[in-house]
DNA sequence: GCGACAG
DNA sequence: ATCTTGTCGC
C-alpha cells in the first residue's frame, strides 16, 4: 500500500502539535466506505532492553476474522511518548509495515484513539488520513472526554463528551466486561464504527483484529529476546 | 499549584 | 508500553 500525503516525522513537539493541526482539517466523518472483504488491525511492541521495537499489520477475512495476511517489521524507537503525540512515536513503522502488504484492507481498526483527541487527531485520524482509508479508533482507556458508565449488556454504549461535543462512544463489548473507548479515525461515522467494533468482537473484550495484532507482535518480541536476552 | 495523561 | 505464569473466579 502507498501513502496518498507525505511528511517528515523528526519533528519537535511544537511542529508536531502544529501538524496535527493542518492535518485534523483532512478528517471525514461521515461514512465514506467501500464494500469490505478485508479489515485490518496494527500494533507495535516496545522491548524492555533496548530501544527496539516490533510493529504488525494483520489482514482478516471479513467472514471468518481469520489472518489472510500479515507483516512484521523491526524498528527502533525515535520519538517518546508523549500523551496527544502518540501517533509520531507509532506511525512510522507501522507505515513501514503498510508499505509491504499486498492485500489492501477496506478497514482498519487502530489500537488507540481516533477523534477522542485533544486536537481532534489520535494516531487513527493521522493514519486514516495519510493513506485516505477508512480507519476506527479503538483504545482500551481514554485520552480525553467525560463520560457516564454503560449498561452492563453487550452492545451498551454511552457518548464520551469533550468540550460539550461527542468525541467518541464507551462500547461494551462483551456483558460485565470493562467497555472500550471508539471514536472516528476517518471517513466512518461513529454509529458505523460503533457497529464495525461490536461485529469484530464477538467473544472478546478486544476486536479480533487488535487481538491478532497484539499477539504477533508480542510473539516476535518475545523471540527477539530469546535469543538475545 | 493540582490532577490527568492513547501505548 | 514493560516487569510476569499460573491461578482464582464468573
Amino acid at each position: 500500500m502507498e501513502a496518498v500525503i507525505r511528511h517528515r516525522w523528526n519533528l519537535s513537539e511544537m511542529e508536531a502539535i502544529e501538524l496535527q493541526r493542518e492535518l485534523a482539517q483532512k478528517v471525514i466523518t461521515e461514512d465514506r466506505l467501500d464494500p469490505i472483504h478485508h479489515v485490518a488491525g496494527v500494533d507495535v511492541a516496545y522491548s524492555k532492553n533496548n530501544d527496539t521495537l516490533i510493529a504488525a499489520i494483520v489482514v482478516l477475512e471479513l467472514d471468518s476474522l481469520k489472518i489472510v495476511e500479515s507483516v512484521v517489521i523491526e524498528d527502533t524507537v525515535q520519538f517518546p511518548y508523549i500523551p496527544g503525540l502518540f501517533s509520531f512515536r507509532e506511525l512510522p513503522p507501522i507505515i513501514k509495515a503498510f508499505e509491504k502488504i499486498k492485500t489492501t484492507p477496506q478497514l482498519v481498526v487502530c489500537d488507540g484513539q481516533g477523534l477522542a483527541h485533544p486536537r481532534r487527531f489520535g494516531l487513527a485520524c493521522h493514519l486514516g488520513v495519510l493513506y485516505d482509508i477508512p480507519t476506527i479508533g479503538c483504545g482500551k482507556t481514554k485520552l480525553s472526554g467525560n463520560f457516564t458508565e454503560p449498561d452492563q449488556h453487550r452492545g451498551a454504549q454511552s457518548p464520551l463528551i469533550d468540550n460539550c461535543e461527542i468525541i467518541g462512544n464507551v462500547l461494551r463489548t462483551q456483558k460485565n466486561i470493562n467497555p472500550i473507548f471508539v471514536s472516528i479515525g476517518h471517513r466512518i461515522s461513529l454509529a458505523t464504527a460503533c457497529q464495525w467494533i461490536l461485529e469484530l468482537s464477538p467473544k472478546f473484550r478486544l476486536p479480533e483484529t487488535t487481538r491478532q495484532a497484539d499477539q504477533l507482535v508480542k510473539k516476535t518480541l518475545s523471540l527477539h529476546n530469546h535469543s538475545r536476552s
